[in-house]
DNA sequence: AAATTATGTTTACTATACGAAACTTTTGTG
DNA sequence: CACAAAAGTTTCGTATAGTAAACATAATTT
């Protein structure tokens, strides 16, 4: 006896959450329509190749057919809070960027986010353009910085001002201001990457 | 005849990397050796049971088994880059909050920066507590914020200071200075969810 | 209410997933 | 090379996934 109850309320969820009718999946997955009854009513699993069309056709992630509950699909912790003050964080000093780390009381955060003094003036001094997975957000807090990438023109922000990139492109962040520049960085740390060179 | 040739290269990726046989595969997972070896070969594809069953065994999400290339897990378009001014980005007006929603342009962002203005003062004009999926970090760039959550005293920030809270803890944020206060916000848009109420 | 239509379930059959054991290939070890 | 041990493949029988079509039931129309 197959069992696959989660699959079954998963799909029954996702249906009534649409309105569609069995025929409306059937007609989208090209699966039939009596498979589909079978699997709602635990009766059946699914193969691979049919959780692909399921997928597919109703264009929702795998994944959604594989929460625990079926209905949450979030399993962070709930109600956590941290805050930190002006000279909070966790300090770090690399060759191109001081960075301070915030909120590092929290473990297994989503978002890394970190204020960043930018000392490096040329692409010479700077090396290879860094690149990582993920995206990244970048803020101007004060002074000026030079942002270069693999694929644009190197383009100058002031205080305000903000870039966002694909990090998996080649890109540097270089000071030009007479003081030091400072900006607020955040990034996504993949939860599909096991390693991450980041103090979460 | 089983299509699954995906499968059969993320798993065979997967034990290689690890220097598993698959008899040891076979002890993780109680799935037979027979089964493992067809699999690897696209002879066979697997049942939504026996793919929980190698995703709980090796310790992998199941994600793992449906990614296209079956190395490469990050299906985000590579080199995007989007700059956004002092006055830009995106005006949305809410009765407790004033969005700048910044970087519009690219879509399918996972984090979502914005600039809010926070104009209510009391709990009363707030309304009930906002909660939502997914995380968000918010840093004080001017005037002051009380912090309320659902779990936690209010707690009153300033320029510098910055909060990181889950979002499914209801939360509010409330003006406290003489002028407006100003944060820059940063969220996750949950990539589970499929759909979402910010513009991104 | 009868007829019609849309939706979900059951039946009966075919295709395929799955495991045990036989077989083949590779990797040592004397 | 012989022999053994380990790793992987193939065979074959059984269990289950998968479909089409018949059936049942609810919702609309005439």
């Amino acid at each position: 006896m197959a069992k696959a109850v989660q699959l079954g309320r998963s799909l029954k969820a996702l249906r009534a959450a649409n309105g569609w009718s069995l025929a409306e999946v059937s007609r989208r997955t090209s699966i039939s329509i009596s498979t589909l009854s079978k699997v709602e009513n635990g009766l059946l699993s699914l193969t691979y190749d049919k959780l692909i069309g399921l997928s597919e056709g109703l264009d929702v992630d795998v994944s959604v057919f594989f929460n625990k509950a079926g209905i949450n699909p979030d399993p962070t912790p709930l109600g956590r809070r941290s805050l930190d003050d002006i000279g909070g964080g966790e300090i770090i000093d690399t060759p191109n960027y001081q960075y301070r780390y915030l909120h590092t009381d929290l473990s297994n955060k989503q978002l890394i986010p970190v204020i960043v003094e930018h000392t490096t003036r040329t692409i010479e001094d700077f090396g290879p353009l860094v690149k990582h997975t993920g995206e990244e957000f970048v803020h101007v807090l004060s002074g000026r910085i030079e942002v270069h990438t693999e694929l644009y023109a190197p383009k100058i922000l002031g205080p305000g001002e903000s870039v966002y990139i694909d990090s998996n492109m080649g890109h540097a962040y270089l000071c030009v201001s007479e003081e030091p520049a400072q900006t607020l960085s955040v990034c996504v740390s993949d939860p599909t990457q096991s390693a991450d060179d980041h103090p979460n």
